[in-house]
DNA sequence: CAACAGCGTTCAGTATTTACAACACTTCGA
DNA sequence: TCGAAGTGTTGTAAATACTGAACGCTGTTG
């Protein structure tokens, strides 16, 4: 990726000029301009105050990076989906082939007396899911729930979290994360 | 957000010493130590560099500075979904409540003769889901699948794309995209 | 046609980052 | 207990990025 023809390209977007960004951002117009024709590789420090002049975030600008590459499976039969089960609870990943996957989509299977552990989960991202069968308990930060058949979730990863399922039938849960951990 | 304490963090999470990372990345332990106490701005390109030895993209780096807001609605019964249907196919969207939802999570029900339309469908993002009951017709670029219960899929959204259920019985999906455009 | 205000580029000097080579400390095995 | 090999840190010199003040250019206004 060419940091230089990315921050142009944005710039002009924003129809502003090298010494009105410079200006917002707290740099002078050279620095813009060195940077924009790649004749120097700014420091982190200024490229977040350039930033901070448009505005725009690290992400969105180096975003672009995501270019993806070429084909790969597209369809996956049940028997093929990927098994990364985690003590008693069943979880099969769709995607095993795909080359950097955004979406962690799991089949999942909570016998009765599953867990996901005492200690909670805490990750970047945020998930969500839905209970096709059974029931399953639900904890996020200091709340819990009870999900039934139907029921869905969606909250940011980073909360503490639990699944458990203290009940006698299995529960089944399709869910859905990212970005992908896997 | 802390550059240093986040490569530390990285790099330590990976089981890698200051100078095995050095050495992957092509840059001296000094400069992995001055990164990591923040007593320098890393120039991107040294960053990349540094990065490089992870292997980790700059995207996933600054990805932590995703920090979300504060809590809304958590679990959601059935008929709280919203309904997003669109002409046959009935789509019900989970997490309507949240701020800034990275997720598209829904369930979908295609009855019979039930069709995305005849211009294939392309969008920014990926896209997967798992057909649980009924079968299903998904043609992706010039491929043609049949999908039957317990299949699943996943490809990128911007290859044109169109879900079409030509069969006697209804057929329905759970299914994730991201980024989410509702 | 000036005079002016805007544009992006360039140059010299200063400030910052980086490599290299040392340092002190810990762990492991002879 | 004494090296040997590992860890992270630090000082100095070289490389690189940044500022501030120019420059040449374009379009506008009197």
């Amino acid at each position: 990726m060419d940091v230089g023809e990315r921050l142009q390209a944005i710039r002009k977007l924003k129809g502003l000029s090298q010494r009105e960004l410079a200006k917002r951002a707290g740099v002078t117009n050279s620095t813009i301009s060195m940077i924009e024709k790649n004749s120097v590789s700014p420091s982190i420090s200024s490229l977040r105050k350039v930033l901070g002049g448009i505005p725009m975030s690290m992400v969105e600008f180096f975003s672009e990076e995501l270019q993806q590459e070429n084909p790969t499976q597209i369809v996956y039969k049940a028997h093929e989906l990927i098994d990364i089960s985690d003590g008693a609870v069943t979880m099969k990943l769709v995607g095993k082939a795909h080359p950097s996957r955004a979406i962690a989509f799991l089949n999942e299977i909570y016998p009765p007396g599953a867990d996901t552990g005492e200690e909670m989960l805490t990750h970047d991202g945020e998930e969500t899911g839905i209970l096709l069968e059974g029931k399953l308990e639900l904890v996020v930060g200091l709340e819990t729930f009870i999900l039934e058949a139907g029921d869905s979730y969606y909250f940011e990863s980073t909360k503490p979290h639990r699944f458990r399922n203290p009940y006698d039938e299995p529960a089944r849960l399709i869910s859905a994360a990212t970005p992908a951990n896997f």
